[in-house]
DNA sequence: ACGTTGTACTATACACTGTACGTTAGGGAA
DNA sequence: TTCCCTAACGTACAGTGTATAGTACAACGT
């Protein structure tokens, strides 16, 4: 039997090669079986290493928060903020499975807690106290979290020439004497370019508000 | 063979049983076979209904936005807005797999577009112009699903003792010297209890920054 | 140099999934 | 009554995560 070399695998190397699995086949087709395939190796060799799926994706998470870039230095708090927050869109948009890894997944790991570390310390150095930082951050985040993947989402149903007939199907049967604003507004809403413009728009809302509410 | 007698089934009836199903076995645990058997019904017989899972998930949704309520009137614009952003998260927090449909699936049915009329009407009545109401719309719409989903994903974790003490676990290798601000924070991080305060929180901050481009 | 042991990987198997396909029976229309 | 349409059925398939048991290799103590 032509077995494997021993220590051929490592949890590095299952977790880069779960990653091209998965954009290669996108979240849905992605599998343990595809991963042990793409490795070479038998599906239960992966267990050696993770405990389950899930185990498997956690790591997965962690490996993708390791591209964040640090925060910038030597910026007005304000502009820190913002620096963090468009990286993580960013990086999201470069790896689609990281907005589900992150909203189905509890956080943990290093390279998570590093991101973590960069946005609370700008606000805690900003004159923040503690409370109020954890809250701001939190709220930041889940604003990112929310906005890019509903960009995400909208990409994709607009790369999918079935979806997208759907989609238009199903606003035209909308009665535009019940819903005269939603049809106004039909394109506006769909838009697919000016993924910037709206999250950045959403983003000046949050800092202005901040701003207003800075320790002195 | 006991046949069911004909049309037992019904789209509303099919709908109804598969939240039961979704309710009580969490979404992982649901299952087209689950929802059948439910009904006392074979797993080919939802296919009259619906073309495949997705296409009931889109049901299930458009159905729960049924329980939206209307935007409340007579108030001023910021209270209506703050108001449908609110029962919006309390239907995802009494339904927790409506975040998981909202995030994961476009928008589309008669429900879904009462509650986009609603708020984006709103809008338009402050005197936001088109494009303006509608960058709103979307900013306010992904911060209650962001928000939310990340609020039900503590609530969930919390409620897992494994999961709980493995989170535990890796806060407590986390170096004290990297990653000082996360650890002085990690209690108001992971604080479940304070959900509205933490929501209202980033709310207040979007309308602040709203109301501060109020149209003349 | 040689058993021994721990471990990295394999093989097999199970319960389960969504759904394609072909069949059958019940109700309504002629 | 006859016929047809269609709602629900049964069967089958390819694929899933993973429990369990087995196997061969590397390192080690003697």
């Amino acid at each position: 039997m032509a077995r494997t070399p021993r220590n051929t695998l490592s949890p590095d190397l299952v977790i880069r090669s779960a990653l091209v699995v998965m954009e290669a086949k996108g979240p849905d087709g992605f599998s343990l079986r595809g991963v042990a395939a793409e490795l070479g190796v038998g599906p239960m060799a992966l267990y050696t290493y993770f405990r389950n799926k899930d185990d498997l994706y956690d790591g997965i998470r962690d490996h993708l928060m390791g591209l964040m870039p640090p925060a910038p230095e030597g910026l007005p708090w304000p502009d820190q903020v913002r620096s963090v927050c468009r990286d993580l869109r960013i990086l999201m948009l470069q790896h689609p499975c990281l907005a589900q890894l992150l909203a189905s997944r509890p956080l943990s790991g290093n390279e998570t807690a590093r991101v973590a570390e960069g946005l609370l310390s700008v606000l805690r150095s900003a004159g923040f106290e503690p409370e109020i930082a954890a809250r701001t951050h939190t709220t930041l985040f889940t604003y990112v979290l929310g906005a890019t993947t509903w960009e995400i989402q909208m990409a994709q149903e607009q790369s999918d020439p079935d979806a997208l007939r759907r989609l238009r199907a199903s606003m035209e049967s909308l009665s535009s004497r019940d819903f005269p604003t939603v049809i106004e507004l039909a394109p506006e809403l769909s838009r697919t370019t000016g993924g910037n413009t709206q999250f950045n728009y959403g983003l000046d809302l949050l800092l202005a508000g901040l701003t207003a509410r800075t320790p002195s």
